[in-house]
RNA sequence: GCCCCGUUCGUCUAGUUGGCCCAGGACGCCAGAUUUUCAUUCUGGAAACCAGGGGUUCGAAUCCCCUACGGGGUACCA
C-alpha cells in the first residue's frame, strides 16, 4: 500500500527565513498538494544559544503572505503535536538511551574543552581529530569506563553526551530521489552526538525521532544535509525503523549572484536584491535587512521566480500560478547543481504579473504610496484609469510614482534636454491654439486626436515637434501613455491649465 | 587535509532510454519595426564546440575513467 505523503518544513528559529529555505519550504508544500499529502511546520529549535526572538512569527507571517499554507504544524495545530522541538524536550531521552541499551550508541564524558584540545593537536600536526571507531577506545566513555566507574559518574550527575556507534567497516547507503545512491564507509564518519549535555537532542535525533513519529513519508531539504543523511538512515536503522524511513531527496543550494559561495543574509543589500521574503529588523543589532515584500514583489512573482531556480517543468511556459504549479511540479526535474539568483529575470518575473494584474487591484497597492506623497482626495475611478494606463510601464507599484506623477500633480518643472530639443519661438503660438481645439471639440480621445492632427497638418506643421511640445505641457518629461488618453484623464481644464503655465514659462 | 555532491550561452535552463543537437527556450544585451515621447509590444541577431583530456561506439552533451574547477560537509549549529 502507498504511503500517505507527508512532508515537513523544519527550519531553525535563529534569525529571518532566507530564500533558500523559502524554496525548500515550497518544493516540500508543492509535492505534498501534488500528492495529495499533508505539510507541516516543525519548529527546531533544539539549540537554545541560537534562539532568536520574532523569527518564529517571522517564518509564519512570510508563508501567510506567500499564500503556502501548513496543514499542520506551529501556528495550525494537528494530531501529532507539539511541533516545536523545545516542547517536546522529555521526549528525546529515552530514545537515546534505548540506542545506548541496544548497543547503537554510548555514553561520553569527555568535556567540549578536552576535544577542543584534542582538535587543536592534531591540527597542529596537519591532521584532523575525528571522535569514531578508531579514537573512541581512547576517550572517556561507556565504552571504555569500568561498569562502576560509570555507574558512579551517572549517579553523581555527572553530565555526559550520548553519541551514536557507527559500526566499523560499512558501506552505507543512501537512496536520494535528486542524486540516485550515495554510498560512504562507515569509518570515515564520526560518532555525532545525538543528545546534548544540556538534556537536548541534536538535530540529527529530533529530527529522526520525530519525522518518525510525525509519519513523515518524505525529507526534502537543501544539499547541506547530504553528508549526515548516512547517520540519519543508520539511525532508522539502529531503532529498528527501516520500514517508516522516509524517502530523501536533497536540494541544490542557492548561490550567490556573484563570485563564489552560497546565499548568505549579506548578500542581499550588497547586491541590490532581497534575500529575505519580508524586511527583517534584527532585534540584537537593529539592523533592517530588505524584504520581497516591501521592495514591491507580489507574492505569487516571488513564488514563481523561487520555484524556477533550480527546477523546470520541461516546457517552455514560464509563468505560473501556485495551483498550475502543484499540478506540474516533480522532483525528478529538480537539477543537480546549485543556482544562482538572477535580479533581472526576478524583476521581469514580477513585471509579467505586473501585467495580469487587474488595475483594481494595482491601484489599492499605489494608493499608499500616494498618500505618502500626499496626495489625497482622488477618486478611485481616476486612480484605477491611472494604472490602466501605466502598470504596464513598470515593474513594481513602487515605480509608478514616478511613472504616475503627473496624473496627480502638474509639473513644477520641464525637462531641460526636451525643451531644447523642441520647443521654439513659435510653441507657445501653436499650444495655444490646440488648447482651444480642446475647449471646443469634443472630448473623447479619438476625436481630439484627429482634430489635432488635422490642425498640424492644415498649417503644414511636424507631427513630433508639437506633439512633444504639447506633452512637455502637459507632462513635463518626455515619457508617459498615450497623449490623448492624458488629456481626457486629466480633463479639459487641467489641461488647458497645463498648456497656458507652459507657455507662459517656456515662453 | 579528508569525505560527499556537482560542471550545457553572462544567468536560469531544455536536452532523461546515445543518432531528429554543428545544441532549443527564457532573462539580459544588440539591431530593426511600430509610435507624438518614454515604456510596452513585435521581428531579427550575437551569445555555450556541451569544464579539459582520454576511452567505448558506425555515431556521445548524453556511457566509462582521469584531471581541473565549483559547491557542501567535517561542532555538545541547524
Amino acid at each position: 500500500m502507498e504511503r500517505r505523503v507527508r512532508v515537513r518544513f523544519a527550519p531553525s528559529p535563529t534569525g529571518p527565513l532566507h530564500i533558500g529555505g523559502v524554496r525548500t519550504a515550497l518544493y516540500n508544500y508543492l509535492f505534498a498538494k501534488k500528492h495529495g499529502g499533508d505539510f507541516l511546520l516543525r519548529i527546531e529549535d533544539t539549540d537554545q544559544t541560537r534562539f532568536v526572538p520574532g523569527a518564529e512569527d517571522y517564518i509564519i507571517e512570510s508563508f501567510r503572505w506567500l499564500g503556502v499554507n501548513f496543514d499542520e504544524g506551529v501556528g495550525v495545530g494537528g494530531n501529532y503535536g507539539p511541533y516545536k522541538q523545545s516542547e517536546r524536550k522529555e521526549l528525546y531521552k529515552p530514545y537515546a538511551e534505548q540506542l545506548v541499551k541496544n548497543g547503537w550508541a554510548y555514553y561520553a564524558f569527555d568535556t567540549a574543552e578536552e576535544l577542543d584540545k584534542l582538535r587543536k593537536e592534531a591540527e597542529a600536526q596537519k591532521k584532523t581529530f575525528q571522535y569514531d571507531c578508531n579514537t573512541r577506545g581512547n576517550l572517556c566513555n561507556s565504552l571504555t569506563l569500568s561498569a562502576e566507574e560509570l555507574e558512579k559518574r551517572l549517579a553523581s550527575g555527572e553530565t555526559f553526551v550520548i553519541r551514536f556507534k557507527f559500526p566499523k567497516d560499512t558501506e552505507i547507503e543512501v537512496q536520494d530521489l535528486i542524486r540516485g545512491q550515495v554510498v560512504i564507509n562507515s569509518n570515515l564518519l564520526d560518532d555525532k552526538v545525538l543528545f546534548k549535555s544540556d538534556g537536548m537532542p541534536t538535530y540529527h535525533l529530533a529530527n529522526v525521532v520525530d519525522d518518525y513519529l510525525m509519519k513523515i513519508s518524505h525529507v526534502i531539504r537543501g544539499e547541506e544535509w547530504l553528508p549526515s543523511a548516512p547517520l540519519h538512515v543508520m539511525l532508522y536503522k539502529a531503532f529498528g525503523w527501516e520500514k517508516e524511513m522516509p524517502q530523501f531527496a536533497h536540494l541544490p543550494l542557492l548561490l550567490k549572484p556573484d563570485g563564489n559561495g552560497k546565499l548568505s543574509k549579506r548578500d542581499g543589500d550588497r547586491l541590490g536584491f532581497p534575500v529575505f521574503p519580508l524586511e527583517w529588523h534584527d532585534p540584537k543589532s537593529s539592523e533592517i535587512s530588505s524584504g520581497y515584500r516591501e521592495q514591491g514583489y507580489f507574492p505569487e512573482a516571488v513564488i514563481n521566480i523561487l520555484a524556477f531556480l533550480g527546477w523546470n517543468p520541461g516546457t517552455e511556459q514560464e509563468l505560473f500560478s501556485l495551483n498550475e504549479l502543484i499540478d506540474v511540479f516533480s522532483l525528478d526535474r529538480i537539477s543537480k547543481s546549485g543556482a544562482k539568483f538572477d535580479l533581472e529575470k526576478a524583476k521581469w518575473f514580477n513585471h509579467q504579473y505586473m501585467l495580469q494584474k487587474p488595475a483594481k487591484e494595482i491601484a489599492q497597492l499605489f494608493l499608499p504610496v500616494l498618500q505618502s506623497k500626499g496626495i489625497e482626495n482622488v477618486s478611485s475611478e481616476y486612480l484605477e484609469q491611472v494604472c490602466t494606463l501605466s502598470k504596464d510601464r513598470v515593474n513594481f507599484v513602487s515605480e509608478l510614482w514616478e511613472q504616475a506623477s503627473f496624473f496627480f500633480q502638474a509639473p513644477e518643472s520641464y525637462d531641460e534636454q526636451v525643451v531644447k530639443k523642441r520647443w521654439n519661438e513659435t510653441s507657445a503660438a501653436h499650444l495655444k491654439k490646440i488648447s482651444e481645439i480642446l475647449n471646443t471639440a469634443a472630448f473623447d480621445k479619438q476625436t481630439l486626436h484627429d482634430e489635432v492632427a488635422n490642425y498640424i497638418q492644415n498649417n503644414s506643421l511636424n507631427m513630433g515637434q508639437i506633439m512633444n511640445c504639447l506633452r512637455l505641457s502637459l507632462v513635463g518629461a518626455a515619457k508617459g501613455p498615450d497623449l490623448f488618453e492624458i488629456i481626457v484623464l486629466l480633463g479639459k481644464s487641467e489641461s488647458t491649465k497645463r498648456i497656458t503655465k507652459a507657455c507662459e514659462v517656456l515662453g
